[in-house]
DNA sequence: GTCAATGCAAATCGTTTGCATGAAC
DNA sequence: GTTCATGCAAACGATTTGCATTGAC
């Protein structure tokens, strides 16, 4: 539970320094997020609340602002998918990328530092100041191409 | 007009090999993509067939409906936004990604053999079969930065 | 004439917003 | 006590669906 102290007091300070409140569903977004080594969704966080943290009684609207707030502040980021919206992770040091199965919506990460290069070049060859580093291959797992 | 009139016998074969019927209304949506050189999301595919083709009145369910035939048959490929949706081009034969704007929606293609092989390899080791092959990357163009 | 495609309006999904209430400071 | 955050419900924008009508074959 170290981390996690650690980064609800980033919460904290961050909050604070933006005159803004600290609130425990404000936490345990943030929690659950760097807890469940998972992506969810905002349904997905607000189910996981219900289960988890009944005493808690989070609406679906504070978890899309906290969510925003959270992502703005880097402290998670998400993917988005074509349809089913997006998803969050907490955030952790190292930067990755995404694989994304388009059938069944698994996700698996990798790191290619080439890819992470050449990426960066074509950016700046056109100007661009690459933000979010975020990158995704959408495809079809193992599984969903045995069907 | 010849690469025109190739791809709507394209379309017509597909069509028929499916048992479906041959409407002017497909023809015009895949037309306007294929002879556009634009990324064009349904809204804008609408405004466009009631300035240009306004003996036509397709409804905006019909392109809905177009746009994703088209799609699964190959003829034209979607990139999505955070929540701007999905915009639309005509397949061409050379593929290539995308480097997206975040603020203006500003779009560059560009193609880096590098990371088409990386791609692979990544997805290969990880059970992936790469449908689309689709990749994004996203950022901030000189404009934007400038601001 | 049959069956698929269309246009329209209503429905849906994910997400955001307005507002009165409650909690942090 | 002031101000920000919350919960709720209503609003929203993009996309989809149900259904009667129209058009391709």
């Amino acid at each position: 539970m170290k981390n996690n102290d650690k980064i609800i007091d980033e919460l904290k300070n961050i909050i604070k320094s933006k005159g803004m409140k600290y609130t425990e569903q404000r936490a345990v977004i943030l929690q659950i997020l760097v807890n469940l080594d998972e992506h969810l969704n905002a349904e997905e966080i607000h189910s996981i609340i219900q289960k988890d943290y009944p005493e808690q009684n989070i609406g679906i609207a504070t978890i899309y602002r906290t969510l925003n707030f959270l992502e703005e502040v880097n402290l998670i980021s998400s993917i988005s998918f074509g349809k089913n919206g997006k998803k969050y992770e907490g955030n952790t040091d190292e930067h990755h990328d995404h694989l994304i199965c388009t059938s069944c919506g698994k996700i698996v990460e990798f790191l290619d530092d080439d890819i992470e290069k050449r990426q960066e070049d074509i950016a700046t060859k056109n100007g661009f100041k690459i933000t979010d580093h975020s990158m995704q291959i959408y495809g079809l797992c193992q599984n969903c191409q045995d069907k």
